[in-house]
DNA sequence: CATGAATGAGCCTTCATTCAT
DNA sequence: TATGAATGAAGGCTCATTCAT
């Protein structure tokens, strides 16, 4: 799947490492394609015969990060049978991989940047593919959880996925110390909660909360 | 015996109104104040007899927008008593707001922008301050509910606000149509759920999973 | 010689004053007239009123300057009889008018400002009128040395009354504390000048070179 | 291997004669870069890959044109020997120089414009440097003309290198022609001195002034 | 007369993109 | 294929000037 270079397909991953910490880093805008290019340790121009231009790097940048990501989500949720460990191996593998790779979460967050929505159908359907896809899988598990009786089959799967993926998500950013997600862990209060959980704590109290509810029973 | 319109609290408010649209539309980079001064009918230099710059506009208007969501939340969660009754108050305050200004979460998405992190601190404070309150009080409600028996007292009050918030925030997302959340709502094949139901049904349904969870009993 | 209102003519000297401080302090480009309106305690459009804009009122306060200085001097060297001790007279009088307004020196700085070439015919040579008085008065006092005799006849008087105000502003600058010209009195290494001699000082050293000349007899 | 055009030096040399002309003839703050790089031949954006911005641009032309002006200065010196021989080619390098150069002139103008004051240290410092320098020499000049009895040593050095400096600037600005100098050599009325002598001319008799003195003996 | 809100031309500066080498 | 110098369009911001009140 390399190019005929051998050293052609490095290259274009070195680009695709350097653009992933400065879009993380800074933004979709104010990135600068000198600074990628200096973080690749190439020139400028360079990043041109391997991308058409900043809004195509931008994208296989978003695309390769959400690969890496089903990829370390997949391999912890394969080692796990039934459903709802295997969400909560999906969870713990997401605050993993975010913890670790900070800059992902915060390029992801870029995601929504209007400034990007009048761009190259192609490639906003591979983002949306990927990410689809991610969705698609949890909703499946979900699927399979009411199917196997272990969840309850009264609310829609993809409702549930919304709420799984909402709440994890909103753990990620405080995993990963968000600015404003941070306050709102921090904003308890007086016998304030601890913000700073492991990641395994973390997905267990998210799962315990979406599994069990809160309630008292 | 004043200058040609006098009418100063007006034109800011018109002002923020147009800043809003134009950077819910843009986001933070891509906006410009030219677009901001078409829509609100005035000339570019004119903005700046309201705002210092750019970044004082951006933060004046998301304070504006955060404080607008608070009262709306506010007067929704008032009329009810109970703290699961006013949570739900909460996330159906919330989803209506987004669905009547779908700007307003365009534009709180261009909070993470990088761009904006060495803000001028007072004003970033002030949108801190708007958010964390936002927070604290659900926050505060998960206490009261706990206090009050109705909520298990067995997790921190401040990760089940997070669950709260983020299942909210994905699910307000859904409710107006951007397009990754929508693919969410979509992707769950051919049984998929409805994704676009009533923000009442949904602030019921994900109440419903809040409190009760999804586990089959 | 003032207007109708009576008070008119002094809002006037208002602005001119205004306007002197400012822009000394700045010099004529950064000078805005907000600053000058400031300074006067009067709206910016006010100003239009007596002055039909920024050159405009830049040269009349040059010419009001210009014209202070020349009273300062006159007063002085009309107190004393023979040409050099009118000359040296001059000189004094020039440095303590600086002394004590410095800002006037920085505002007569900016007269060789190239920006201000294009000027209003009328203006620039009410300037230059000013000015050239001042020279022609010191070249007539150099006349009146050469045919006194105590003056040597043979170098033309234009240019001893050149060499005269090279001096003298010369003088006048490092009195005043500018700063290449106060590098020029400290350059002077070990046994370094005094630099800050009381402008009486300054006014005689000056004089006993112009007079005496530098040469050992 | 390399870019468009690999002469940078070259380039950056015709980026600081540009810039020379257009700040002589406009000042520092009505100067446009879009005039430098018009004059220069190249587009805006490339000025700052020479040079950071405005402000550098303008000190590095400074400077250099300082640097000009010494070596001319030192070239002539050089070839005299005693303390007032040098004198007097200094001054006469000075003239000559301007009068080749009288951009130059006008570019030293501009050295005390206010906008310039808070300027990068390292810069204002060079620009002193080269100023201080020249200052220095010719007070050195002095003294050893007083050490070898040339000079009377009653008179402070740096006075009388005082005296010197602002002689020959006025002198320079006659020769050169600036307007208000101008009127100064040629309002001494009907018996008027000859403005416009050559520059060796004025030299002369600059230093007989200076060395003589003006009084009748 | 006086005001000061509004205007808009113009400037500095950045940066994606091109292209000669 | 790689480079990086050059480009020029575009944006934020200032401020002299106007004019409705």
């Amino acid at each position: 799947m390399a190019g005929r270079n051998p050293d052609k397909e490095g290259r274009r991953q070195a680009i695709l490492q350097a653009a992933l910490q400065v879009f993380a880093r800074k933004g979709y805008e104010p990135a600068t394609l000198e600074a990628v290019a200096r973080e690749a340790g190439l020139a400028k121009g360079t990043l041109y015969l391997y991308f058409k231009n900043k809004e195509d790097l931008y994208f296989h940048t978003a695309v390769h990060v959400l690969e890496s990501l089903q990829d370390s989500i997949l391999e912890k949720s394969r080692r796990c049978s039934g459903a709802l460990d295997r969400l909560r191996a999906t969870a713990l593998g997401q605050f993993d991989f975010f913890v670790r790779h900070r800059d992902t979460l915060q390029m992801l967050a870029a995601f929504s940047h209007p400034g990007l929505a009048r761009l190259h159908k192609r490639l906003l359907a591979a983002m949306m593919e990927k990410w689809a896809g991610h969705l698609q899988r949890i909703t499946g598990l979900v699927e399979e959880g009411q199917r196997a009786g272990a969840i309850r089959p009264d609310i829609p799967p993809g409702h549930i996925a919304l709420a799984f993926t909402g709440m994890a998500s909103q753990v990620a950013q405080v995993l990963v110390g968000f600015p404003l997600a941070k306050s709102a862990a921090t904003a308890s209060g007086p016998q304030a909660g601890q913000p700073r959980e492991s990641a395994e704590v973390m997905a267990d109290t998210m799962m315990r909360i979406l599994v069990e509810g809160v309630m008292q029973r």
